[in-house]
DNA sequence: TTGTACGCGTTATCAA
DNA sequence: TTGATAACGCGTACAA
C-alpha cells in the first residue's frame, strides 16, 4: 500500500482518483483534470507537480466519468462481416492505427453477414455512445437506419460508393471494378465468362461487380455471364467448389471472375493439379489482390484495392467531422486497380 | 455551447435517460433499471409496461454510466502484434463471437510487435477499466506487469504456456511443437536445416519453436540450424527473402522450417519456379496451417494450431474468472497437430 | 414488488 | 491561473 494516504477523507476506497492526485499535488481536482486534458490554462510549475502526483500515485484516468460527465466518447464502432477476411481485417488495422494517436478505442462487430446480426450488434454498441460508427457497404435494414439517424452518431459507411450513404462514405465503385474485369475478359478473347461469388442479398458489393461484368459482357455481344452463387463468408474450398460447379453447369465456360482471391487462388491451385491450362484453357481473374496473387504461377490477374487506407481514410473522415474543422468530405472514392498478370 | 440545465425537471433536454422511460411507463427509474438489467425482481406486468415505453422512446442505456455506477465495465481489451496476421485476426474473432452475446465488447490494440507500443498502448486502453486484457505471449516489460498487477485486472495470456503466466494462460508449447518439426525433419531424413523467423527479443514464440528445433537437431547430432532472423511482422515477401538467404549462406540446406505458413507458401511457389524439387531437394516446413498450406502442390507440411480457440477459451477464461464460479483455470494448453503433407 | 436517497469520478460553468 | 459547485445517467443499499 502507498505511505502517503488521504487523511483526511475516509473515503479512499482503494482506487486512486482525481481528488487523491489533487490532494497529494495540493491543487485542487480540477486543476488535476486540466492537466490530464493538456489544457493549456495551466501555469508550467502546476503542471509539473500534478504530473508528478499522478506518476507517484499511478493515477489512471476513469473514461466512463470522463465520457458522463463530457457527455461525449473515445470510442469508434465498426461493424464488418467478418474478421476471417483479411482484407476487412486489414481496413479495421487501418481504423486502429490512426486512431489510436487520439486515444481513441475501437470496438469491433462480426455481422457474419447477417441483417440481423447487424440489427442486434448495433444496438449493443450504441451503449458505448460511439463518436463513429463505421459500417460495411451501403446496405442496410430500416431498423439500423433509423438506429442510426436518431442516435446522431456520425456513420461512415465503406466499401462501396455506388449509391448514396447514410451520413459519409469512402470506398469504390464495385460496379466499374466488375465492368473493368468484364473488359478486361472480353478484350482477352474470352467468350463464356461466369462469376463465382456470395448470395446477392449477403453481399451487395459482389452483386455490383457482377452487374459491372454483366454490362461490359452484353456490351461484347457475349452470351450472359453464368452464375455460381455460394455462401459467405467464402474461402479457399469455396474456389474449388465454384470451379466445380463452373465446369459441371457451363463447361464451355472460358474465363471466370472470381468475388474474391482466396478462391481464385485456390481455383488457380487445383487447375494446376488437373492440368488445366491457365489462361489458355481457362482465363481466372480475382478480387483483393492478395499477396499470394503475384506468386502463384500462372500470377492472378485482380483487382488491388485499398483495404487499410480505406480504414484510415475512413477514421480521419470521423476525426474531422468531430473537429468540425468544415473540410469533412462526404464521399470519399478510392482508386481500385486492375492488376493484369498471368491468369487472364 | 452547450448548457447545463440547472432544473432536473425540464427533462427536454435531448437525450433519452431512464428517467424518460421511468416517467412515461409510470414507474420510478429504478424499476426501468431492474427491466434493462433483467432482474427477477419485476412484476410481468409491470415489466411490459416499462418495455414497452423503451421501445416508445427508442431507449439506449448509457454504458459509461452503467460502468460508473456500478465500477464495472462491459468491455475486454486485446492486445496482439498485429492485426494482419491471420493468426492473430482469427484469435480475435474467438474472443469477440464468445463475448457478444453477454454483451461484452472487445477494444483492441496493435503493438506491432513493439514493447515500448505494448506499454503505451495498455496504459490508454486502461482508462476504459476493462474487466480483462488479453496478451499475446508470456513476455512482457516490467512496466506492463506493474500495470497490471496495480490495476487488478484480469489477465490471459496466450499463444504461449511455455511458462508462468502473470495469472491466466492459454496457448500451446512453441517449445513442443518445434521440436516435433525437427523429430519429423530428422526423420525424414534431412541432414541440414535451417530456421527462418522473427527476431528472438521480438518474438519469443518463434524463438522458443527455434529452441525446440534445436533441440531435437541436437539429439539426431546433426549440424547446427542456420538460423536467418527477419524483421517483424513477416509476409510472403519475406518467405521468399529467408529462401534467398538460406541458399546463399547455407547452400547445403535441405530443409528450412518457415515460422509462419505465409512465408513458407511464398517459398514453396518460388522453389517451382525455380525448379527446386521439394521436398526430395529442400524439405519445407511452416507454421499455422493456413488454407492454402493443403492446396499448394506439394501441399505444405505444418503445424496447426487453434487460434479462434484459443480466442475462445480465452474469453471463457475471463467469463468464468467474473462469475467467480470457482471453476476458473489457470493455464490452458490446447493440442497443436503436426499435419504432415508432400513438402517435408 | 416497488420506490427513495445517494454516490460513482469526471467535466462544465462561473466566480475568484 | 485556479477553485467551488453542480450536473452527467445509472446502480447500490435500504426502506416501504
Amino acid at each position: 500500500m502507498k505511505t502517503r494516504k488521504p487523511q483526511k477523507e475516509a473515503k479512499s476506497s482503494g482506487t486512486i482518483t482525481m481528488l487523491d492526485v489533487a490532494e497529494y499535488a495540493g491543487v485542487s481536482a480540477q486543476t488535476v483534470s486540466r492537466v490530464v486534458g493538456n489544457s493549456s490554462l495551466v501555469a508550467e510549475k502546476t503542471r509539473r507537480r500534478v504530473e508528478e502526483a499522478i506518476q507517484a500515485l499511478r493515477y489512471i484516468p476513469n473514461d466512463a466519468a470522463r465520457s458522463l460527465a463530457s457527455a461525449s466518447s473515445r470510442v469508434v464502432a465498426v461493424i464488418i462481416p467478418t474478421l476471417s477476411s483479411s482484407a476487412f481485417a486489414a481496413e479495421v488495422k487501418g481504423v486502429i492505427d490512426a486512431l489510436e494517436p487520439h486515444k481513441i478505442s475501437v470496438i469491433i462487430g462480426n455481422t457474419e453477414y447477417s441483417q440481423a446480426r447487424e440489427e442486434a450488434i448495433l444496438q449493443s454498441l450504441l451503449e458505448r455512445r460511439p463518436i463513429g460508427v463505421i459500417l460495411t457497404g451501403l446496405q442496410h435494414s430500416p431498423k439500423v437506419r433509423s438506429l442510426l439517424q436518431q442516435s446522431g452518431v456520425a456513420v461512415i459507411e465503406t466499401w462501396d460508393t455506388d449509391g448514396d450513404p447514410i451520413d459519409m462514405a469512402v470506398g469504390f465503385s464495385n460496379f466499374t471494378a466488375g465492368y473493368d474485369v468484364g473488359k478486361l475478359l472480353c478484350e482477352r478473347g474470352s467468350k463464356r465468362i461466369a462469376f463465382v461469388g456470395g448470395g446477392s442479398a449477403q453481399d451487395s458489393r459482389a452483386q455490383s461487380r457482377y452487374l459491372g461484368l454483366c454490362k461490359a459482357v452484353k456490351e461484347a455481344k457475349l452470351p450472359d455471364v453464368h452464375r455460381v452463387e455460394l455462401s459467405l463468408p467464402m474461402s479457399g474450398n469455396d474456389g474449388i467448389r465454384g470451379l466445380d460447379e463452373v465446369l459441371r453447369d457451363a463447361p464451355l465456360t472460358d474465363a471466370i471472375f472470381f468475388s474474391a482471391d482466396t478462391m481464385a487462388l485456390a481455383a488457380i491451385l487445383e487447375c494446376n493439379r488437373r492440368g488445366i491450362r491457365i489462361p489458355e484453357q481457362l482465363a481466372i481473374c480475382g478480387f483483393g489482390d492478395y499477396e499470394l496473387a503475384a506468386m502463384v504461377t500462372p500470377s492472378l490477374t485482380t483487382v488491388r484495392t485499398q483495404p487499410d487506407e480505406m480504414g484510415a481514410t475512413a477514421a480521419q473522415m470521423l476525426l474531422a467531422r468531430i473537429s468540425e474543422s468544415g473540410n469533412a468530405k462526404h464521399k470519399v472514392v478510392l482508386a481500385h486497380q486492375l492488376v493484369r498478370r498471368g491468369s487472364a
